[in-house]
DNA sequence: AAAAAAT
């Protein structure tokens, strides 16, 4: 009743949208106890494979005839089946602009027949089409078509170019990847079976033109370290599991040959199921073909605003949903048409869970930023999504994660949703390629804030970025900093999330150069010219430190980082130490002598520092070391954590020590397939085992 | 321990 009522209210809100085709805009209401039932009559997601387009090889989609239908492109009854018909303008939708409120509101429809006339006169080989007799408002991404097996962009539209592409000049919108021969000094390692050879430029071959077109417009000249493989692999239709950060342009990595695949093959039809003609009352479910997770909603609306740029005039159109915002209006959204998709765990979920988004037809699955999302307790959700719900297996699509640490969870995570990968370590941006000056000062608690007046006094133009500990911390220190006259602001957890765009939109523009934030904006976000870091409160991972820290000297540029510690640090005391030396900087005496006191974690953390770099990231292709063993009772982990949640999974999945490959598998013999029973990592907190190590 | 994330 309250849905209803919700819904009701939605419609109102909503009334200047309205589409004019004659159904009132209802969204499918799933009375409650119908919940969590999957939609499509096919039963039990994991039963039988999707419906293949290609046939189900594992590769096929280095064909170019994944994305196809039987024949040549799209050839079935009704194009975006998904979308309402015909696909819609509202790219800039109020409440759904993800991130800044700078963008231009949408003028009003100014001809409510278009989206009628779009499901009548279809052309049946087209799709994407914006409306029958072209409509003016240019919808930016996803106005392109495909038509007759080909792409045809949308045209060209200045004012949404220079939203998306910044102009000169405007650092705000400008990108961080300044210094591109710095990127050469990142090591890129990788392992696996059939490594293709890295690219070294943008070029056709292997990237489809119109996206080579849009990453001029962006104006990226070289490709990264990450990209230089990524792409080849990605492209080779190989799965990848990548130890990289944002920063080392791996949103790129992974957009660039999705898109690129995306545009020289088409959308794939939606499953048959779904043909059920534009009755009243049909359901309207998105079939995208790309999905993109990752955890906090800044990350995902900068992947949003990435994905925007690239598929600029293209057929494809990206959408993004994710909490705290209004469902209404993303619910809109997707129904206007949602070929690639960028969600956190949450939203999704739920999204999937009212019957508006099947996974039936994903063909690409990355996530981003994968420890972090285990961390933050996604872990079930992301199982349900991928294993628990309509997504094609793992030999029906292409799965890539990235991920800044390669715990065991994530080596999990990787053995259950990736086959045959390719394992990329790339290594730090910031820390190790000394481009980052650290500097750490002993500062008691009590003495921090005029400590903190004297740096910021001291300290000139630039962007300032202040790490603390908790949510309140971040509100007393920024509301103490505007009392002593300095432009600042804070982004937390409790703050709403309008309050957060606001304040990432204020310090990114310089209009309030310093932002006091919590771990929400220690990872991922892509802030250009952060001069300085300042680490107030000193994180208890020193892998937070690395993120936090990693948010200035992006991408080659200079920055400096100042921490505050004392004793009540003394827990990273030790990793501090290394990672400081590691990147050649100066270790204060008192850290040294505070390391000798007993770090207060008996002797720290095992197994750290042994071999090339630091432990607590290890980024090794583990495959390799997990030889031994097998089976046993490996499988305390996953055993009993999941078993009963998802009644479709397929039996003994995660039971028994995963002694073998999952049902369905690629035992290809190639040296892991039963590698990575119990034992097989030597230590059992093995490489990088940090999680709950307290 | 803190933070974040669906409502």
């Amino acid at each position: 009743m309250a849905e209803q009522l919700d819904m009701g209210r939605l419609s109102l809100n909503d009334s200047q949208h309205a589409p004019s085709n004659g159904f009132p805009d209802r969204a499918a209401y799933i009375p409650p106890h119908l919940r969590g039932r999957s939609q499509t009559p096919s039963g039990p997601p994991m039963d039988g494979p999707p419906p293949m387009m290609n046939g189900g090889g594992m590769n096929s989609n280095l064909n170019g005839s994944a994305w196809a239908g039987p024949g040549r492109g799209y050839g079935g009854p009704p194009p975006r089946m998904n979308n309402g018909g015909g696909g819609g303008n509202w790219a800039n939708a109020p409440n759904f602009t993800p991130r800044g409120s700078d963008a231009p509101a949408p003028a009003p429809q100014p001809n409510g027949s278009w989206n009628y006339k779009a499901s009548t006169t279809f052309d049946p080989n087209a799709y994407g089409k914006p409306g029958a007799g072209g409509s003016s408002i240019a919808r930016g991404s996803g106005d392109g078509q495909w038509r007759e097996g080909k792409h045809i962009p949308g045209p060209a539209n200045p004012r949404l170019e220079r939203e998306l592409f910044g102009v000169p000049n405007d650092p705000s919108k400008q990108h961080t990847g300044i210094n591109f021969e710095k990127y050469d000094d990142i090591p890129v390692e990788a392992s696996g079976q059939g490594v293709p050879e890295p690219v070294t430029k943008f070029t056709n071959p292997p990237l489809d033109d119109h996206l080579l077109t849009n990453i001029d417009l962006a104006g990226y000249k070289v490709p990264t370290p990450v990209q230089k493989y990524s792409i080849p692999i990605v492209m080779g239709g190989r799965d990848l599991m990548a130890c990289a950060q944002t920063g080392s342009g791996k949103t790129g990595g992974f957009l660039f040959p999705i898109l690129s695949q995306a545009y020289q093959t088409g959308p794939s039809a939606p499953p048959a199921q779904a043909s059920g003609g534009y009755g009243y009352g049909r359901q309207r479910k998105a079939y995208p073909t790309s999905l993109i997770l990752a955890p906090t909603r800044e990350l995902v609306s900068q992947i949003y605003d990435e994905a925007r740029k690239f598929s600029y005039r293209s057929w494809v159109r990206p959408c993004v949903v994710y909490g705290g915002a209004d469902i209404g209006s993303q619910l809109r959204q997707i129904e206007r048409g949602c070929d690639l998709l960028v969600a956190t765990p949450g939203r999704l979920v739920d999204l999937i869970e009212r019957g508006r988004i099947s996974l039936q037809n994903i063909k690409y699955l990355v996530l981003d930023e994968a420890d972090r999302m285990l961390d933050m307790g996604f872990e079930p959700q992301i199982r349900r999504i991928v294993e628990g719900e309509d997504m094609p297996p793992t030999a029906g699509r292409q799965t890539l994660m990235f991920s800044a640490t390669f715990p065991r969870d994530i080596q999990m995570l990787a053995r259950d949703f990736l086959k045959e990968y390719i394992f990329l370590s790339v290594g730090r941006v910031g820390s190790t390629s000394e481009n980052i000056t650290q500097k750490v000062e002993y500062v008691e608690d009590v003495d921090k804030r005029s400590v903190l007046l004297d740096i910021l006094h001291t300290h000139g133009a630039g962007l300032t970025l202040i790490f603390v500990e908790t949510k309140r911390m971040a509100d007393s220190l920024s509301d103490f900093l505007i009392n002593q006259g300095f432009p600042a602001t804070s982004i937390h957890g409790d703050r709403t999330q309008r309050e957060r765009e606001k304040a990432l939109e204020m310090f990114r523009t310089g209009r309030c150069p310093i932002l006091v934030a919590t771990a929400v904006a220690a990872r991922g976000l892509d802030i250009p010219n952060v001069t300085h870091v300042v680490n107030y409160d000193l994180p208890t991972d020193i892998d937070d430190y690395v993120h936090r820290i990693g948010r200035t000297g992006r991408a080659g540029n200079t920055g400096i980082s100042t921490a505050f510690f004392n004793r009540g640090n003394r827990g990273v005391v030790r990793d501090l130490i290394d990672l400081l030396k590691e990147a050649n900087q100066e270790v204060p005496s008192f850290l040294e002598s505070i390391a000798r006191e007993g770090s207060g974690f008996g002797g720290g953390r095992g197994g750290r520092g042994g071999g090339r770099g630091r432990g607590a990231t290890a980024t090794r292709d583990v495959r390799r070391y997990g030889g031994g063993g097998g089976g046993g009772g490996g499988g305390a982990n996953g055993a009993g954590g999941f078993g009963g949640n998802w009644g479709s999974q397929p039996a003994g999945g995660y039971g028994g020590g995963f002694s073998g490959p999952p049902a369905g598998g690629y035992s290809g013999g190639s040296g892991y397939g039963g590698g990575y029973g119990g034992g097989s990592y030597g230590n059992p907190s093995g490489p990088g085992g940090q999680s709950s190590w307290w």
